[in-house]
DNA sequence: TGCCAGGCCCTCTTTAGGGCCTT
């Protein structure tokens, strides 16, 4: 058990990202795969990866999207299972997501499925990225990526290389903060707090934190 | 078969509407 007194800092947070049938749960939409990186202190100390399969066939729009087929599928281990081992990976770990709303949704989705939980908070690396990233041209992942000048070599919309890019994003979040700030070691809290505050306060907040 | 979301954020705003972002 990680103890989120002595670990509250933002370097130490589990970045996840989902692959869907579709964008609602509450309209039956289901996870049909998960990545996920673990950075502790900075440092990438786990990963996960895992396709799942939902028990039905998935849309062609969806397969053109993610390049996940129906095929593939087929031969993946059902949601149920995959999400008991992921419940067990996110532990009590902060999260972080791009568009967090999104994957918060599905996970609360899929975890309520097989009645488990987490007591983890989540923070939004958009909502960040819109304070810190003001002049990006727009605040998608693929573009977020470019703006920060992280290289990019996969192919976005799987779910481990999403995940492992909105991870450099938010290192590179934190970079900024340090360097413009010289905050070394934000709070996990101060992200969250950063993504709610209006973006003409943004620079009062980091310069007294 | 066909259809579907939701939170954030800006503005021509708050008794609203529409774009952004995620699949």
């Amino acid at each position: 058990m990680l103890d989120r007194a002595i670990i509250p800092n933002a370097n130490t947070v589990v970045v996840l990202d989902f692959e869907t049938t579709g964008l609602s749960p509450d309209m039956g939409d289901r996870a049909i795969e998960i990545g996920a990186v673990r950075i502790e202190q900075g440092e990438i100390t786990g990963r996960f990866q895992a396709l799942m399969n939902p028990g039905r066939r998935i849309s062609s729009f969806i397969e053109d999207y993610t390049g996940i087929t129906n095929h593939m599928l087929k031969e993946a281990p059902l949601c149920a299972d995959v999400m008991c081992e992921f419940a067990d990976f996110i532990k009590d770990y902060n999260l972080v997501a791009h568009n967090a709303s999104f994957d918060k949704r599905f996970l609360d989705a899929e975890l309520h499925k097989i009645s488990r939980d987490y007591t983890g908070e989540f923070a939004c690396s958009m909502l960040v990225a819109r304070r810190l990233y003001q002049n990006a041209p727009d605040h998608k992942l693929g573009t977020l990526i470019k703006h920060a000048n992280i290289p990019s070599e996969g192919t976005f919309h799987r779910a481990l290389y999403d995940s492992e890019m909105t991870t450099k994003l938010w290192v590179s979040m934190l970079d900024v903060m340090q360097e413009q700030y010289g905050i070394t070691k934000a709070p996990f809290k101060l992200l969250q707090t950063l993504a709610k505050t209006p973006k003409n306060s943004v620079r009062r907040l980091l310069e007294r934190s």
